[in-house]
DNA sequence: CATGAATGAGGATTCATTCAT
DNA sequence: TATGAATGAATCCTCATTCAT
């Protein structure tokens, strides 16, 4: 129960910043919006600069969880793959706002303030790479990835491409941007395989 | 010479966002760095927001047109196409705080509020991406890239994967990273070659 | 046992004024240092105006009774007037603290607030006072000090010069400070002797 | 003009402090009474606790002047000496705020934060007790004041009376409290002469 | 009696913007 | 044009106080 608001003002951010970028929400708003008092936020934040992280890391959790829930399915590597993508992008699609706080926080990470900030948030950001690598990697396995580019490093091109349909292509029609096709575009890249011989 | 004043002050702003976002830059910092009274600004800006919007405008135009010129240039096409990935790249090392310059003010447009603000700045976006697309579209006529999805859509992805290659493995091995690879994978996709027969 | 707890928060707010002025002694470090519940507090003080009044003045209460004791003892007047001295400076010493508290409190009572308070806490010093004139009126009858003028005057002085013993001379060497001196100086005063004929 | 504004502002601290202990002066009074915006104190003080401070610094700077002008004056060494508390009572009258705020300023000094803020407020009041003292050495050359104490100690106690002069005998009637009364205490003492041979 | 989670009024501080020079 | 002192709205944060358990 005593969760219960922690959890609420963190929903709370999170709703806020579909509309807002962070320096323009308020903990007077998050507050009104979380039915909690203002001192309440000082229960369990430190600071705002607390609540937006943790509300940060705990969607990045959310994503993490996902996305090892899928590697450690069954199915063809493409069938993981193509599940792993279409979980994300739904994630994308239902959390979005979420998804902007995310941002938000990495953004502030990268200001090269010296704190252990960077630091820590490489780490989260390298748990979610490694969870699409894991899938990336079975795939290497079973020869039908090459090997000579790291696993990861391929993981984090998926993300991109994922981010790009999700934020780039959003208004482009469904049928340029299914995740076949983001899949298909990742495996077999746009040349064309005639040209290859 | 009144130009150049309008010049230094945007040049300021770009500067400040190596460091900081654009919520913790302050038009006294501007000013300062600039060298020019904080009333100055108001000579030419209308705004905070105004001066953050047209130094991410400038800066975006810098980028086309640099794309236009490869764009134009003379050779095959994946020669352009790497000579454009390859520029664009040094520019995002150069330029890296007016990148988030620019990220910060999409951000700011990708948020609900109604101003025609979202439509501006999709608009400057999509000269970036054409500029890109002509040199996809001319490996389309010639043959070396598939025509199946919208050359635009396809410079998207490019686009991002340059964005990811920039910013996300900023710290990887050089030999994992260089332009090569990333046209390679572009084009040819992750997928071993071997399983295609 | 319940008394126990008023005064383990009396003792808490006395130990809390060591480092901190009473702005800065918070009502949650009270309850912490006293080991209670922060509502507790309030079953036996109105208030955190009246929490610090309480203490303030038990802590005199204190102090008055040990003059008292003193005024009492037996001995020639300068033995006594010697004894509570050092009685009153040993106190202060152990209680430095409790000693900020009593003038935090004073502070308060002079501010021109209607309230009765100012004259409340008068009050209350005067009983001190008296504690201290009352020695000093045996030293009148022995005619070992002047009679012009009254002795709560005179015990105002000297509660004043050991303040100044206390507070100002803290850190000067001990020889220079010693009760007999005080004791010396209020009686004899800073001339020579010799310029006295 | 612009010292105007500074002046302005320390004025209307003194005058709050009037009535009000420091924690309950706000900046927004202070803004209203000086009549400035609210914005301007932090133009010339860095905090609430600067503009404190700096009222406190210059208010004990005055009194120093004050006291080394009459050190600095003629006559024999008991009318200097008593031309000095003569001045430094009419000062404490007619800034009696101001001396609360330098009592408020001391007070925050002594809480142990090991800050050099003890170390720097210790320095000052060392210089208004050496002016003082410069007084009373003279009536050490000329015989007139025992030799055996530190002149600045007896500058301390000297002080001490004063202050207690001026704020626990407020209210007694004048005759028991004039100048040369509390010179004639300080120099000879409250013992009866007759007593000493 | 005892507690401590919850509250929100209140205050310090920042910073975009104005305007007299 | 150019300036920077002045402003006050807006925001974060603290902490005395309450009240359900």
């Amino acid at each position: 129960m005593t969760q219960d608001k922690k959890h609420r003002i963190m929903q709370a951010v999170e709703r806020l910043f579909r509309t807002r970028r962070g320096d323009a929400v308020t903990l007077d708003e998050v507050a009104r919006k979380a039915d909690v008092g203002k001192g309440t936020i000082y229960l369990y934040f430190s600071d705002k600069d607390d609540l937006i992280f943790q509300t940060a890391v705990a969607g990045f959790e959310e994503m993490c969880q996902l996305l090892r829930r899928d590697a450690a399915g069954d199915g063809t590597f493409r069938e993981r793959l193509l599940r792993a993508c279409e979980n994300l992008s739904a994630f994308f699609r239902a959390r979005r706002p979420l998804f902007r706080v995310i941002l938000w926080e990495g953004e502030r990470a990268s200001g090269g303030d010296g704190t252990g900030l960077r630091q820590r948030w490489r780490r989260r950001r390298k748990t979610l790479t490694e969870a699409m690598a894991a899938i990336i990697a079975q795939g290497m396995e079973s020869r039908e990835v090459r090997p000579d580019i790291s696993a990861d490093i391929l993981a984090e091109y998926l993300l991109g491409m994922l981010r790009t349909r999700s934020w780039e292509l959003e208004d482009r029609p469904q049928s340029q941007r299914n995740h076949a096709a983001v899949v298909d575009l990742f495996l077999n890249g746009v040349g064309l395989p005639a040209r290859r011989h």
